[in-house]
DNA sequence: CTAGGGTTAG
């Protein structure tokens, strides 16, 4: 060991004589040769100790770099005390570091210490604590800092401007995000990704694809993060056409499909009903990290393919990277969806057993879920009893209340959603599914209590709706909503096509059960649900063998999903709806789900 | 010698 260390520069890096390591130190070259890996950085660092090189700070900057690189900040801290005189290189490159990956608290750390060294910041130092602020959603911080560069000059550069425009859009300030953005005198396509990923990741998907029509329009050459975000809205709205428009452009423009965007395209397609399409891009990828498995899996669950989830977890496991929770909570809810208990209760034993991970409040709810879908009522609860009493959180009720519901355990159910009411009062959706629960068992004067109450403590029912993308456009339906400029033919389309379902078997279900818990929508109920309104839309405006395909943000009602089997066979045509929880594909009368959602 | 902003799965 001791002779070792005490070996010659040359024994130890013979590499410096090749040409190309000329203008770097014998030292430099050995922590590129060690690269962002703890344990050999350290004994690079030794010998940098030892040879005596220490007090070279471009030496201890790279140092720094790659400990925050190798994921250790500890190591990194460590070191920053080591040295005495830090100088704005190294300020700027422990920043950047340690706001990269994602030791956002160390970053503004960091940033303080420089100020309080005395040191300006400069552009550089400002665009990774501004990221580290966003990631934090440090709003007052980022805000001070903004005053800051406005005060050291820095108001102007495009970069510092274009981390604001990321900094205003996380902290949900989207309109002061705009603005900036607008005034930017250059925009780059990483301010238009920065935009357009700002509106995507705020639910602002409509505003998040007109912003990329007007970067095309305005001749910006999108680049695969740009399509990354824009598939996100794709997948959020079900804008199947767009999502393959943005696949043939990305083909013909000879872009890489590397994993980030593949798996961009798996969640797009599987997300748009076609989870075919997903198998083939997945396949088609060359190279698969965790996340790309994960969406391939839970593509197969939202669609109720257990069995092809189940062949995929698999191969994984064989051939793929450790699944992490995430990966979990897919197969799970793909056992769930797919009436799959015993591979459910096998895959849920292996994860702290062969995998080590701690199974989360998620996989909780995703085995409650699993055994009320079943029916196995008496199993949900007995694994809700073998849970500890911290670990019972409302999400854990609220899929047994659904589990209750569906299976007509209303006694039980009533229990529950008391409980629930308790403990989240502010939840509106509760309210929601024990008035259903009143209404089926005929307790009106129950379901007008609850709705009394909801109203007291000034709660709306989320207003459901459903979009439908034709032609490249996304079209929104609200129930009883009217603004839509074809209104009168979709309605009266609605009414023809409704009582051609009736003459085939469709018998709608009885006012009681369809009692609304908000006076206005009563008179629309039943007739004209969202999903229904975007349905005879689809219809009128898309020519037969064509797919329907519909997203819906809430779940779709007994009713609706019973009206839309009827409107597969006399339609003749595939309806596809993605509602909150997983995909229903209708086909001649009868839905993949096999009435189990 | 050392350093640039944006993106992915439930």
């Amino acid at each position: 060991m001791e002779a070792k260390q005490l070996q010659s520069e040359e024994q130890l890096y013979p590499q410096h004589r090749e040409p190309q390591s000329q203008s770097h130190s014998p030292a430099y070259q050995a922590l590129l040769r060690a690269g962002p890996r703890v344990r050999p950085l350290q004994q690079v660092h030794a010998q940098i100790i030892v040879l005596g090189k220490y007090r070279n700070l471009a030496i201890i900057t790279k140092l720094l770099t790659l400990a925050c690189a190798a994921g250790s900040i500890s190591y990194t801290r460590c070191l920053f005390l080591t040295v005495p005189n830090p100088d704005s290189f190294l300020f700027n490159s422990l920043i950047k570091g340690s706001s990269k990956f994602a030791f956002s608290n160390d970053a503004i750390f960091f940033y303080r210490r420089m100020l309080l060294a005395n040191i300006s910041p400069s552009n550089y130092t400002f665009t990774s604590v501004i990221k580290a602020c966003a990631d934090l959603s440090a709003s007052r911080l980022g805000r001070g800092i903004h005053s800051h560069v406005l005060v050291c000059g820095y108001g102007s550069d495009s970069f510092v401007q274009a981390a604001f425009v990321t900094f205003y859009a996380k902290t949900g300030d989207l309109e002061v995000a705009r603005k900036l953005f607008d005034k930017m005198p250059e925009r780059t396509v990483v301010a238009w990704n920065s935009m357009i990923s700002g509106y995507e990741q705020n639910g602002f998907s409509k505003e998040a694809i007109g912003l990329f029509d007007q970067m095309l329009e305005w001749g910006i050459k999108p680049d695969s993060t740009t399509f990354v975000s824009v598939l996100s809205a794709c997948a959020q709205l079900g804008a199947i056409g767009l999502g393959c428009w943005v696949h043939d452009y990305v083909i013909s423009n000879g872009f890489d499909v590397n994993v980030v965007l593949g798996t961009s395209f798996i969640n797009m397609f599987s997300r748009c009903g076609n989870v075919t399409k997903a198998r083939e891009i997945f396949d088609l990828m060359s190279e698969w990290n965790v996340i790309a498995w994960t969406a391939m899996i839970s593509g197969y669950g939202m669609h109720g393919y257990g069995k092809e989830a189940m062949e995929l977890f698999g191969k994984m496991r064989i051939h793929g990277p450790r699944p992490n929770n995430v990966t979990f909570v897919a197969v799970l809810s793909a056992c769930a969806h797919a009436g799959l208990i015993q591979e459910g209760r096998c895959a849920f034993g292996s994860m702290r057993k062969e995998f080590g991970l701690v199974p989360g409040v998620e996989h909780h709810v995703c085995m409650v879920d699993m055994f009320g879908r079943a029916g196995l009522l008496n199993d949900a609860h007995a694994f809700i009893k073998e849970l500890n009493p911290r670990e019972l959180t409302p999400a854990i009720w609220t899929a047994m209340l659904g589990a209750c519901k569906m299976h007509k355990n209303f006694d039980l159910g009533v229990e529950v959603a008391e409980h629930l009411l308790a403990v989240e009062p502010e939840n509106p959706g509760h309210y929601v599914l024990l008035s259903n629960i009143y209404a089926v068992t005929g307790k009106m004067d129950r379901v007008e209590l609850v709705r009394n109450l909801m109203i007291r403590r000034g709660l709306k029912k989320q207003v459901g709706y459903s979009t439908i993308e034709v032609d490249q456009k996304t079209y929104l339906f609200s129930m009883g909503d009217k603004s839509h400029p074809e209104t009168n033919e979709v309605y009266r389309y609605l009414d023809k096509l409704m009582s051609r379902c009736r003459e085939a078997g469709y018998v709608p279900a009885p006012e009681s059960v369809m009692h609304e818990l908000e006076e206005e929508e009563r008179e629309y109920a039943l007739r004209y649900h969202s999903e229904k309104l975007a349905i005879a839309f689809g219809l009128l405006k898309t020519s037969s063998g064509v797919a329907i395909r519909i997203v819906k943000n809430l779940r779709m009602c007994e009713d609706c999903h019973s009206a839309i089997k009827y409107i597969s066979i006399v339609s003749n045509r595939e309806i596809i709806i993605r509602d909150k929880l997983r995909f229903h594909h209708f086909n001649d009368g009868s839905c993949s789900c096999l009435d189990y959602w």
